[in-house]
DNA sequence: TATTGTTATACTCTATAACTATA
DNA sequence: TATAGTTATAGAGTATAACAATA
């Protein structure tokens, strides 16, 4: 990759629809600044997704996989590895001895907050080319897009 | 951006940065309609992305892997699996014994045609919600976060 | 020597199925 | 029996480093 130009992201599947193209592209454009922020905390998106699942809550490992989306068994790989480096904790449920909630460490905590900061900082970047108004449109479409949709 | 809050205590840093959430949850969104599409198709999203690119281009190996930003070893697992399928083939390049060209058989090109099929229907309906007018917009939007820049 | 591509290796991520412990 | 979670297993995807063949 040194002498490679980072090459405008060329994922569409469709390009006869300008929306399709519009957003598969910005999907993968976002995704290339998750893992380039999370690579700095040596994080995966997967990593990042799921403490940032956790900034707002204190699931159990089922609604933990539910937020994600993923299997309860994927889970259980996520959380492990993200324990072992202490950036989350199992606590055992007390009202139900099958279950643990799953929650930042403090470690965690100022890690997802790097992390948010860098996110925060290349999206801006992403959208200075447009006006204050077209910005405020543009996440105003997207709300609405996602409105529906109550996911993680 | 706009609002300025005076940095609370490391406990909570960073308040809500709505198009960072919008930005981010969209991503999201449309890599897990990319994923379910692909499903439908045993397709990842790896492999649906580097079948898009091959849409429009033969490139060589190393110009493939540019494409996707991805290193040369990944790039000849991704292509070596699609080969193993069917749906590219590597071609001998004449003028320099080292490299191939990587192109989709007829069958790979029938592949992603379903798929881009199947994502175009589905990004319609995400954005269904919207007017005709605010897809415009948003197309618009996106396009211009996402045109390579001119002069910098 | 430099470049193109593959191989060897190691790791993360993911799902399915089987399992344990608790309800 | 049913549910929460883990383990076993398999495979894809990814990068780094070492390698082969060609330039």
């Amino acid at each position: 990759m040194t002498s490679m130009q980072p090459a405008p992201n060329e994922a569409e599947v469709s390009p006869a629809n300008a929306m399709v193209d519009a957003l598969v592209q910005l999907s993968f454009r976002v995704h290339e600044v998750l893992g380039k922020i999370g690579a700095e905390q040596d994080l995966s998106v997967a990593q990042i997704r799921m403490l940032g699942v956790l900034r707002d809550r204190e699931p159990s490992m089922l609604a933990l996989a539910g937020h994600l989306g993923l299997d309860k068994s994927s889970t259980t790989g996520l959380v492990s590895r993200a324990e072992k480096r202490g950036l989350v904790q199992r606590a055992r449920d007390p009202h139900d001895g099958r279950s643990f909630t799953v929650s930042l460490t403090s470690r965690g905590r100022a890690l997802v907050n790097a992390c948010a900061r860098g996110v925060e900082r290349e999206i801006d970047g992403l959208v200075a080319p447009l006006s204050d108004h077209a910005r405020r449109q543009l996440v105003s479409h997207v709300s609405e897009i996602l409105a529906p949709r109550r996911d993680g």
